[in-house]
DNA sequence: CAAACCACTTGATCCAGCTCAATCATTTCT
DNA sequence: AGAAATGATTGAGCTGGATCAAGTGGTTTG
């Protein structure tokens, strides 16, 4: 699924290449305008093309990093998928997102040179490296590249701050219409049916995501299902009426204003 | 309460005295440790004392920023508090934080240049104007500065990953004591008392932010004082266990590991 | 190809926290 | 000072979603 490299002239056994080396050029990325270089001009993405590098692709349970680790660079998904969540002393864990091709992640562990969290691969999945000494380095000689990395961390408080409202607010229809519509505008951003999509993730992870108990995704799987709003199969999701899911987004049916306060 | 800036020079009409140019001095200040200029050294301290201003005090009930305004520039608490949030399309809203001296708010307008939450002061607060362009710039040709910058962005996503998992996963109990704690901590650091302090903030305030009916505050401090871990009258609240209260946040009693996912 | 396992679904029951409602206390307004 | 509005507390009852339990189908393993 997804955007594809193609690793086929590495996996042949001509010559060892190691992983580490393979250029990568983010000029001829499809992904160019979701990315780190959106917006740069072509000589500084020449630039940024010369730290970014290309590890082995991970396979489905293993992790780009965890939490603790040391950080040593911003990880760009550029196929697959990746959920970051943190462990919590007993068992548990609380999953904080999940990532599709074009997003960064690591982006937490700027502050004290140390993941806060831990990211695992859903599936098959292919990241770009950015040693974030050198972006760090890069960034003071491109000022556009500085304001870049700013507002991609800006973005990613505001990411945060509607899953705050998410979580302190919404019912749990609400939660799984918004996580929907979420992934709908996504793949529709990267160029994939804004309606039909597999998710990658298990429903306990999509349950532990939202602040909900597997039972209750189960149960409104079915229900949005019997209310024709969507087709669900397992992994494979087909939403079929999209506006409907909107309105549910927005509250639903009978709003309450809540009193002002001050 | 907390540190006070003397307005008796200004206040007087010897002179009509913009407070747009009152000369702000960062490398005076108390709050040093805790603000933007943390671990900058004493030149660069100097160049950023050069763009930093400080406006008018703000009122309880005047907005720093709404929602939607242009962003210009950072605000830096420097006595005070703040409530952060997020009107919803009906007349609810998601308080976002509370904010203390030397905290930085503005962030998340970073992305967009426009701010996506509204401030407003929860008593007479006073704050340093930073003009983002113009610390832009600065960051340039002080690469601590922008690091300090990256670091500040990153901690901020820290901090809202933290409420993810209170909202996401703990007992109403958990929360109000992790809120307390997280109250005695940030005074403490600022030099006042980690056990005897006032809350600026209504209990429909508190509720709002931790995701909690205000029925459900006013009664778990009841039970807290009934079991002898603080004493509350209104606003001011004396910790008495603070040993407790970090147990409850760990968990309370009975913990319960989760099965693991993948 | 069976056996074991796992993810998911569905049903039944329970309960933490919400809602509604009444009372008081405090602040603000006239 | 008295009235009105706002904030906090407390009680009673309700409910959305959790928990517990059982069953189903898909997938992996030996």
């Amino acid at each position: 699924m997804l955007i594809y490299p193609d690793w086929s002239g590495i996996l042949t056994n001509r010559k060892v290449i190691t992983f580490e080396n393979i250029k990568v050029a983010c000029k001829n990325c499809s992904l160019g305008t979701l990315c780190l270089p959106m917006g740069l001009d072509p000589d500084d993405v020449e630039r940024l093309d010369g730290i970014v590098k290309r590890g082995r692709p991970y396979h489905r349970g293993d992790h780009l990093f965890r939490e603790a680790d040391d950080f040593q660079s911003l990880k760009v998904i550029t196929s697959g998928s990746i959920k970051t969540y943190t462990p919590n002393e007993d068992g548990s864990e609380q999953v904080l997102g999940f990532h599709l091709p074009g997003e960064l992640i690591g982006l937490d562990a700027i502050q004290n040179d140390q993941h806060t969290c831990s990211a695992i691969a859903l599936e098959t999945t292919a990241v770009c490296d950015i040693p974030f000494d050198q972006l760090e380095s890069l960034s003071i000689s491109i000022p556009s590249l500085q304001r870049q990395i700013y507002r991609l961390l800006s973005r990613e408080i505001g990411h945060e701050t509607e899953m705050l409202t998410l979580l302190g607010k919404k019912s749990a229809e609400e939660r799984l219409a918004t996580f929907l519509l979420s992934f709908s505008d996504r793949f529709k951003q990267r160029g994939f049916s804004a309606s039909d999509f597999f998710l990658s993730m298990s429903r306990h992870e999509i349950g532990n995501y939202l602040g909900l108990a597997v039972e209750t995704i189960s149960r409104l799987f079915t229900r949005f299902q019997d209310e024709g709003l969507l087709q669900v199969e397992r992994k494979h999701v087909q939403l079929l009426n999209i506006p409907r899911l909107q309105e549910i987004v927005q509250g639903g049916q009978g709003e309450k204003p809540q009193q002002r306060q001050i």
